[in-house]
RNA sequence: GGGCCUGUAGCUCAGUCGGUUAGAGCGCACGCCUGAUAAGCGUGAGGUCGGCAGUUCAAGUCUGCCCAGGCCCA
């Protein structure tokens, strides 16, 4: 045999410098760096001029810290909607932004200084603010590194900050036009408050631990039953921090729960109860509480559902505190501990507030700065709150309205820096008004207004706007944008001019928010007032109002852009976050929203469906695969989960992505190789082809619909899935591999050959771009192996048209039908080969015997061109009996024998005519060389 | 504890109005090819559709409860 002519060099074997081994992680920088030196970006627009803008406004991510894998997904995703629209034809222009101000920014700089034993209080606030700044712009700038690492592409020098004077200024502006409204009202809310450092803190601050606490079961007499079983009997409380009775306002309880009214018919020596006392406690209680109180035999009386209970009022216990205490019903009521009964002090919880602030309760400010009750305390004037048990107990006492105390161990909130247990205090504290202008309504009607991806998502910021309480937009902080309010001395009331507002604006816009704190009150409350009238509030703002207002100041006003945006796409915590603040920011000032659609994705999880954290060890970072894998890889990985719900990386997962990069980057590479040399002379149309090309480009007119469709809906996963599915099964396993016979053996002006090669033009025309949005690295590389040009770019093209006339059914059907028949002939070949009678598929010849319907389809393929075998006949006769056959494709068998005649030495297909020549070739290879 | 969401093969995902034996790609096992070669082709195994109950002639699909997980609250 080794002197058999070797035919290898007459053959067209595929050619090209597209590598199989991609090498990613080397070589995607050097391509960021030649897409910087082209400038694409500038090249982008300047393409793009005149085209209907799409508008994605950035969501800004807070800059303190490296970008995780969540980061980096909404970033990706964002970069798909982009790139996907510009190349459909919009002009898709992104700014992306920062987010700067805020306590883990300030906190972070706070720490600096204990680290060097210095007091935060010790630095002048604009120095202190200085060094905030500096920290976010560090930050900012690693961050920017990382997302253009991922290919994500976008105005990059035009970013916005939230720290932008022009952004301060605007913010400004924004909290400006609630004050002139009459929504921004002063109230008291219940903070975090350390009566030792005398300061506010926030969740940050404070760290839980275990104290023991003198926990106490307090009689409230009811005065007005709103049942007749209620008549004379008492509630009971329970609660930890018996220094809160005093600022009890009201009792809530659970409106599913069930109640118990009992009588006490015997009992321990105890002041605070004897027989024939009634008491109320909810039924799964009452064991405990008469175990507490020492009551030895009780009579049930009546029991009642929570619901029933509504209406009743009660008297306060302490002599003399003679205000009405009303029950309420309430979410946050259980009965794993206490009565069931809810002791409520607005003043001092979030729960007692909130349900105070919707059933109208008053606020008692009783607690001053240091920890003391202030002096319109009735009794307790001047006792530190830490020190009140036993007053208040002995007050109780005194009613008879001390049913029993215990000990009990709770965890309890300290301060993180000096370490003493802190408590929930009224101050004073700015808030928009949810109804005062209708912003309720506004809001409400606003996300009726707005599409939903996912359509759930409506649902639940709906909820949240529904419910949720008065904006509380004051921070006793220093890095943010301050509060531009001065308060009258006399009246307490903010003060509502324009032109003040007016000359703070200017004055923050041309130094920053500084300005309000280091220029002279008069500067801004101009000559017809005296500053000696005014306080000026020290506040900033809370975050969420800087970012609620990117909009005004990113979209509007900006010929780049518009207002408002085509889509704000985030992750679904946002539902309370930014999607929440800028739709009240927006309602309460333009009333609408300041997006037309709104898009979320999910968490990321490990490969487990688990929480990534770093004591789990599971964290899986973005900057790791960059190094490792590449962007493209981890681009591929969105491109290919199903991002509404949450998603999972781990090494599986990745390897999976892997795999299915090397079948577009290997789909590619073929393409590539096999367009070797080619002219443009060679180029065949769409009619004279054969129906095997004709049936590839019905399948790309199919794929043409399914990405309009996806793409339109934001679901990349149906398109990328879809694309790779048809990479694997309709061109590798069988359109490339049944054309590598013709592609590599047939003349150079076969007819047939050149189809294909106009086939493979076309596929790496439309696969490029097809993948561009997603393979931003690959799809490049794939385009420039054609079209070196030094500024080209498959980024600055659109999406290609595919023309109707690709669509053809009739062959669709006709190749649904042979393909089927196909799967038969090398099932039936699969059988040989395990017998050892053939390996190659071109050793072997069938006879197909079919009915004369399925007969008259196969007649018009060359079925043994599209099986890979040496020779395909067909037959009416019936099958003989050694036939295969399945049950699944009824009516059809499949004779399969080693084929009769010699091996071509070129095609190495088997055939009678091989022989008939000393060259060993077929006629088809005789007259190629 | 509450609101919203998710659960189909080892992994990523389809599954229409409730209707035949629940599908695909990848991985895996086995085999082939050596002219896509750190590639390509074929065959095969692999499922209590998270669980339980209910509605129905019929449930992956509808309802209820439970379990696990996620986000946001408390």
């Amino acid at each position: 045999m080794s002197s058999r002519p070797d035919y290898r060099d007459t053959l067209f074997l595929p050619k090209t410098g597209f590598p199989m081994r991609a090498r990613l992680a080397a070589r995607e920088p050097e391509m960021i760096a030649r897409w910087e030196e082209m400038d694409l970006w500038a090249q982008l627009r300047e393409s793009a001029r005149g085209r209907t803008k799409y508008i994605l406004h950035d969501g800004p991510p807070y800059a303190n810290g490296q970008i995780h894998i969540g980061t980096a997904l909404n970033k990706i995703l964002k970069d798909f909607v982009n790139r996907t629209r510009q190349m459909a034809g919009f002009d898709a222009h992104y700014i992306p932004g920062w987010d700067c101000h805020g306590l883990p920014i300030e906190w972070q700089i706070e720490q600096e200084y204990r680290k060097r034993k210095q007091s935060r209080e010790d630095v002048p606030i604009a120095q202190f603010r200085r060094e905030c700044r500096a920290f976010a712009e560090k930050w900012i700038g690693v961050q920017m590194e990382d997302f253009r690492r991922l290919f994500v592409v976008g105005d990059w020098a035009g970013r916005y900050l939230t720290m932008d004077f022009k952004a301060e200024a605007q913010i400004v502006r924004e909290i400006g036009k609630f004050l002139l409204e009459g929504s921004l009202y002063r109230g008291l809310k219940p903070v975090m408050w350390s009566p030792v450092e005398r300061t506010a803190l926030a969740e940050a601050e404070v760290e839980y631990r275990d104290i023991t606490s003198t926990a106490v079961f307090a009689r409230f007499p009811i005065s007005e039953p709103a049942a007749p079983a209620l008549e004379g009997a008492d509630v009971v409380i329970w609660t930890t921090t018996a220094w809160t009775l005093p600022a009890n306002r009201a009792i809530a309880f659970g409106a599913d729960i069930d109640y118990t009214v009992l009588e006490v018919q015997q009992c321990a020596s105890s002041p605070g109860v004897r027989p024939g006392d009634r008491l109320i406690v909810a039924a799964a209680r009452v064991p405990a509480v008469m175990a507490a109180a020492g009551i030895e035999a009780f009579k049930p009386i009546a029991s009642l559902s929570g619901s029933l209970l509504a209406g009743t009022v009660c008297s306060h216990p302490i002599a003399e505190y003679d205000h009405p205490v009303p029950l309420h019903a309430a979410d946050f009521v259980g009965t794993d501990q206490g009565t069931g009964l809810v002791h409520v002090a607005p003043a001092h919880g979030d729960d007692d507030f909130e349900l105070g602030q919707r059933v109208g309760l008053k606020v008692t400010e009783y607690v001053g700065d240091d920890g003391r009750y202030s002096d319109n305390v009735p009794r307790f004037a001047g006792i530190h709150v830490f020190k009140a048990d036993q007053p208040v107990l002995a007050a109780l006492v005194e009613r008879g309205k001390l049913l029993a105390t215990e000990k009990h161990v709770h965890s309890y909130p300290h301060s993180w820096r000096s370490k003493q247990p802190v408590i929930y205090r009224a101050t004073q504290q700015w808030f928009i008004s949810m109804e005062s202008h209708g912003l309720r309504a506004k809001a409400l009607a606003a996300v009726d207004a707005t599409e939903w991806v996912p359509a759930s998502a409506r649902n639940r910021i709906r909820g949240m706007i529904e419910h949720r309480p008065d904006w509380c937009v004051s921070r006793q902080r220093a890095w943010g944008v301050p509060l531009p309010v001065f308060v009258d001395r006399r009246t307490r009331e903010p003060l509502r001019d324009e032109a003040v507002l007016r000359r703070v604006v200017e004055a923050v816009e041309a130094e920053g928010a500084d300005a309000w704190f280091t220029r002279a009150p008069s500067e801004f409350l101009g000559p017809d007032r005296d500053p000696d009238d005014f306080d000026r509030t020290s506040d900033i703002l809370d975050v969420w109002f800087d970012s609620g207002c990117t909009h005004s100041f990113v979209l509007e006003n900006n010929p780049d852009q518009h207002w408002p945006a085509d889509l704000y796409l985030e992750g679904t915590d946002q539902h309370r976050g930014w999607f929440h603040s800028s739709l009240l920011a927006s309602c309460g000032t333009r009333g609408r929203a300041p997006y037309r659609s709104v898009l979320t994705h999910g968490f990321v999880l490990d490969g487990d469906g688990r929480k990534m954290s770093k004591s789990a060890g599971n964290v899986v970072r973005p900057q790791e695969i960059n190094d490792t894998q590449g962007a493209d890889i981890l681009r591929l990985w969105v491109a290919l989960s199903d991002s509404t719900g949450d998603l999972r990386i781990g090494d599986q997962v990745l390897a999976g992505i892997s795999d299915a990069y090397r079948r577009f980057r290997n789909t590619l590479r073929f393409v590539l190789g096999n367009l070797a040399d080619f002219s443009q002379a060679e180029q065949i149309g769409v009619e004279e082809m054969p129906d095997l090309e004709k049936w590839v480009l019905h399948r790309l007119y199919e794929l043409e619909r399914t990405r309009v469709d996806a793409f339109a809906s934001y679901d990349f996963q149906a398109f990328y899935r879809a694309l790779h599915n048809f990479c694997a099964n309709d061109l590798s396993s069988f359109y490339f591999d049944v054309r590598k016979d013709s592609l590599y053996c047939d003349r150079a002006d076969s007819r047939r050959r050149r189809a294909a090669r106009s086939t493979l033009l076309l596929l790496h025309d439309i696969l490029t771009a097809w993948l561009a949005p997603v393979l931003c690295f690959t799809a490049e590389e794939a385009w420039l192996e054609r079209h070196p040009a030094e500024t080209g770019s498959v980024h600055l093209r659109t999406f290609p048209e595919i023309p109707k006339a690709w669509q053809n059914e009739a062959v669709a059907g006709s190749f649904a039908k042979v393909r089927r028949v196909r799967n038969l002939i090398t099932s039936a070949l699969e059988i040989m080969r395990r017998d050892q009678q053939i390996g190659s598929s071109l050793e072997a010849q069938a006879c197909v015997h079919a009915d004369a319907g399925l007969l008259g389809d196969l007649a018009s393929h060359d079925l043994a061109e599209l099986a890979i075998a040496s020779r395909i006949t067909l037959s009416a006769e019936p099958a003989p009996p050694d036939a295969y056959q399945d049950p699944s494709v009824p009516g059809v068998a499949v004779h399969a024998t080693a084929a009769d005649g010699k091996k071509c030495a070129r095609c190495w297909r088997v055939l009678a005519e091989v022989g008939e020549t000393p060259d060993e070739l077929c006629g088809r290879c005789r007259e190629a060389v």
